[in-house]
DNA sequence: TAGATTGTTAATCGATTAACAATC
DNA sequence: TAGATTGTTAATCGATTAACAATC
């Protein structure tokens, strides 16, 4: 594993690059060349050998790259084959359905506890997982040691929550609570979610398509153009 | 509206500009500096009143700017005072909880209905919304012109629903289907949604944290000091 | 060998930061 | 007026794209 910092950039992307890959894979997909990935992805051929070779020389010339090697490389660089102890507090709507929907696993995590400080949730079972009251968190902490936790709790509640738990060995947390968290120490990690961000942009681009739709259109279509026309590799 | 492409990266800091200063607002901040509000951010003075100025002089010399004003700008950019017919098809586990958990009006979107294709859901309510069975979906939108989709449906379903949807004059989508929706035509929209690719970034930082735990740190250390030292602005 | 495609360097492009004159 | 802070231009930095020699 070469050691020379990775962008954010390129970090972001090898997600992406995992998921086509396994796609691939699973269609039974033997090689595939970098044009070919860029074509299917919807991105330059260069970026691809340029991301890869950050990591190491994957491919081989004239062939391409296998990708069922290429998958397991970046499976391996993002770790899903570890078992990142990970715990999850606040069991409304949002909660049950990251509990259910996101498959942990697949992400090198295992899910060793669920938490809710409402005790008509605490007791219940959720995917087959019992809630513990928020009050046994401490001792939960004390005997499992998690270091990955996800936060869908309401916004006030989260930054308290926060440093607690990292006081309790947690170092990196998917943070669901509206509001921003964030930390003095760079060695904890933080990953805020805002799906309401995300909704915005479309609101956004609605927006301002309908302001001047014949303009728009043309010009969309001649930077499709161009970007067809520019993927000379 | 001034008209110059505005760039991704500035559109995507938006909803986030917006979120920060209704906090600021709620807690009854009148007037903030760039300077200031970098500091909460994160993110440095220069970059917040040059992403401002794309779309006008927002601010007041020697003074700054007006926290309420300026959020009900970048409303307006946003398009947040629009009512957006919104439809969600796909209630299971994470399509209940976009559907209560996401607060459509201060989205600038209007949830007009619920549809599934499964008949033990379809026929229930949902947040006070009846679920459509997913076969009146076309009479639906003959009748009552849906412009955004969110796709909570399984993988495999998801591209032909979404061509049909087009068909029926859908022009954004909010994909939370595993595995990305693209369109030939520029015009639609889409904003795929993959909470596992937001995970697996936590997943490589826990991987690589460890793996040179003194050296990170120190490193860490650093960037954080330039940091606060390089914001001489 | 000839063709294909990588790895990698160089060129371009865009986004961020710094600086400062304008002005409240 | 003096101090503060913007709007905006210029400089820097980083990320993307193009190009091509290496090589399978």
């Amino acid at each position: 594993m070469s050691k020379q910092e990775i962008s954010p950039s390129v970090i972001r992307r090898l997600p992406r690059y995992h998921r086509f890959l396994g796609e691939l894979a699973e269609q039974g997909t033997v090689r595939i060349s970098s044009k070919e990935l860029s074509r299917q992805m919807g991105m330059t051929a260069s970026q691809i050998r340029q991301d890869l070779n950050c990591f190491g020389g994957f491919g081989q010339q004239g062939y391409g790259y296998n990708v069922r090697a290429l998958r397991d490389e970046i499976g391996q660089i993002l770790g899903i084959s570890a078992h990142r102890r990970t715990i999850l507090i606040g069991l409304g709507n949002l909660g049950r359905a990251i509990a259910s929907h996101v498959s942990f696993p697949e992400c090198g995590c295992e899910l060793i506890g669920l938490f809710d400080s409402n005790p008509f949730v605490a007791g219940k079972d959720i995917e087959g997982m019992p809630v513990h009251h928020a009050d046994t968190l401490s001792g939960f902490c004390h005997q499992e040691h998690p270091e990955l936790a996800i936060l869908c709790v309401p916004e006030n509640a989260a930054p308290v929550l926060a440093e607690k738990l990292v006081a309790l060995g947690v170092r990196a947390f998917w943070n669901f609570s509206h509001g921003d968290l964030h930390f003095a120490d760079p060695a904890i990690l933080v990953e805020n979610v805002h799906l309401a961000d995300s909704l915005l942009t479309l609101t956004y681009g609605l927006a301002h398509e309908t302001l001047n739709d014949s303009a728009e259109e043309s010009a969309a279509s001649d930077i499709s153009a161009s970007l067809s026309t520019n993927r000379k590799d």
